[in-house]
DNA sequence: TTGTATGCGTTATCAT
DNA sequence: ATGATAACGCATACAA
């Protein structure tokens, strides 16, 4: 059925080892028979079964990913970055959605441990990991990323949470705002309660007391966003004139309920959030938020990985975050949205 | 090292083969047996090897798909309901980002054939597809998807882009729109010219020439949709009253373009576009657009490559896309942009 | 009900 | 410079 190795050396006349010597250079062959290795594996449409190598070598040449959720702008431009970063080093990636399932995030890391991926990254989904000992006892080097999984050996690679919205949040100060909501995360994952810890620094330091603020706890998402804006602007005579959004996704959603009451942003309701998610770029106004930096993401997940692959252990990093005033806090909204906040999108124009 | 089957089988008092069959029933095995071999292998935290499973059984559970750009919600969209209906009958996918390049693109489809991938999807980049003849020479079965290969035997899944485009322009024409321009996508991709020619459609027949209208090609993504926006909307005195978009992306760009213009949409300019990504929910005005059904386009996909596998052939399908009409088409804007346009997101407030 | 033997397609280690 | 051969870990036909 297949056409195999050994076909191909009975067709050029000589044995499959050298055929594989052609193929890998494992060592120096005559050139004639070089020729008609080549020759044969042409006329035959030879293709190297990649599994048997795999078996034999030990090595899939394979990584893992799992995430929340891919079509999650946030975990799409995070994916789309790693991968960047393993399709260059040679690896293929595999992506699985845990669909925010527990359940579904152990089925895959089984699944790609299964497989033999040579290494696996983790977004890990809300709450606890319950495939974390399986994890841990599998020793397949893997890293986690965004937030940190409690009890686990393996390194997180993170983004200074606190500090970025601290630096978010006195950028609305700045703008003299003194009433900020705080559009908050789920309770219960760290980034989220990084980011609330980062909005209560800055108002400390400005002098505002935070238990007179709203902090709304919710999900990352776009509805989410909408519905704790309506919620936290419902009372007219006690109005915010700021929000501090945890995600850009939120404070898409938050755009929206803005407009539907009949309120403007900036103007009545200043914004800023955090992620710099490609799309922020292009609403109205834009989004002022702090940018996480995508390729540099990959490409420290990707050394921590192949550091544990190689032995050599990497100090965890706690990457910064940069602020991209728009229009949504109050500064000029440059047109079109100014650079792509993403600078994974380096061309967006040769994209659908 | 690793912990391979025998050693499960020595610790059990058995042979390897019954631990197969413990594993996978091919065969009846005595309870206390089975009870042993159970026993030892979670002892040992035993995981049967996927990759030398794959080479006996010649399957490999895996099923690649590649596309333009992973980070593009269309394709994260359609990538995620092509990954759901995979898992849901015990497949694996590979996901691989082509970055709109062909080069890439053939790596990819090179690196999955390697890799013994059980079936492809390709969602072709512009242009032509350079590693047509290799796809068809490797006998793994494949689909197409949203494109059309020219001179491929695959089937290919796609939708009614010229039907659709025609509704959502009579839309237009139905809120007493007749100066309708259109921003087309890139001039050589058939989901492209296929909008364009229902836009036409419409347009004749309400008995307005088309060539008095302006069709603008640019790519699919939001800048370009800005960018032509900003020069179909340039001159004060010819400004069409609306535009049909040929993707959400670029009527995104759309809205912000107009918006910078000082223009209200759906006021001044009405807009419609086809695809019914989520984000069109959350844009002020909500996008008016035709939806393509994402869990749909997953399912007969994985029909077709299922009933390849088992030799059963398909007919090829057109599906049907349906019309969502939110506020940017001049109909009432439903709160938080009414239901999920993707019906693959059941519960966005999951997500982050 | 269970054990034994063979082969999947590759690469590495011997020889020659 | 090249040919033969032994693993890699698993599934299954066959023998017991």
């Amino acid at each position: 059925m297949t056409v195999r190795r050994a076909d191909v050396a009975k067709l050029a006349g000589t044995s499959p080892a050298v055929v594989s010597y052609v193929l890998n250079g494992g060592r120096p062959v005559a050139a004639h028979t070089r020729a008609k290795v080549l020759a044969a594996i042409e006329q035959l449409g030879y293709r190297p079964n990649g599994i048997a190598r795999s078996l034999r070598m030990n090595r899939t040449m394979t990584l893992g990913l799992v995430v929340p959720d891919n079509a999650n702008p946030f975990f799409a431009e995070l994916a789309r970055a790693i991968e960047e970063e393993a399709f260059a080093r040679g690896y293929t990636l595999l992506i699985g959605n845990a669909a925010e399932d527990d359940q579904r995030q152990t089925t895959y890391v089984r699944t790609f441990l299964a497989r033999q991926v040579d290494g696996l990254f983790l977004v890990p989904a809300h709450g606890p990991v319950g495939c974390l000992e399986e994890l841990e006892r599998s020793r397949v080097p893997w890293v986690s990323l965004d937030r940190q999984v409690d009890g686990a050996t393996a390194p997180a690679v993170l983004v200074d949470n606190r500090g970025g919205a601290r630096v978010a949040v006195e950028h609305l100060l700045a703008h003299g705002r003194t009433r900020i909501a705080c559009i908050a995360g789920p309770r219960d994952v760290m980034p989220a309660t990084d980011r609330v810890a980062g909005w209560r620094d800055a108002l400390t330091a400005a002098g505002v007391r935070p238990a007179d603020m709203l902090a709304w706890h919710a999900p990352f998402g776009r509805r989410a966003g909408y519905e704790s804006t309506r919620a936290i602007l419902a009372d007219p005579r006690d109005r915010p004139d700021a929000i501090f959004a945890a995600s850009d996704q939120q404070a898409i959603g938050a755009l929206r309920a803005i407009a539907e009451l009949g309120l403007g942003c900036p103007t009545d309701v200043a914004l800023a959030s955090f992620d710099g998610i490609a799309p922020g770029a292009f609403t109205t106004p834009g989004l002022t938020t702090m940018v996480q930096p995508f390729p540099q993401l990959g490409r420290v997940a990707m050394d921590h990985l192949l550091g544990q692959l190689a032995g050599t252990e990497q100090q965890p990093q706690v990457l910064p975050v940069e602020l991209l005033a728009r229009g949504s806090c109050g500064c000029d909204d440059p047109p079109g949205g100014g650079r792509a906040s993403a600078p994974t999108s380096t061309n967006e124009m040769g994209k659908r």
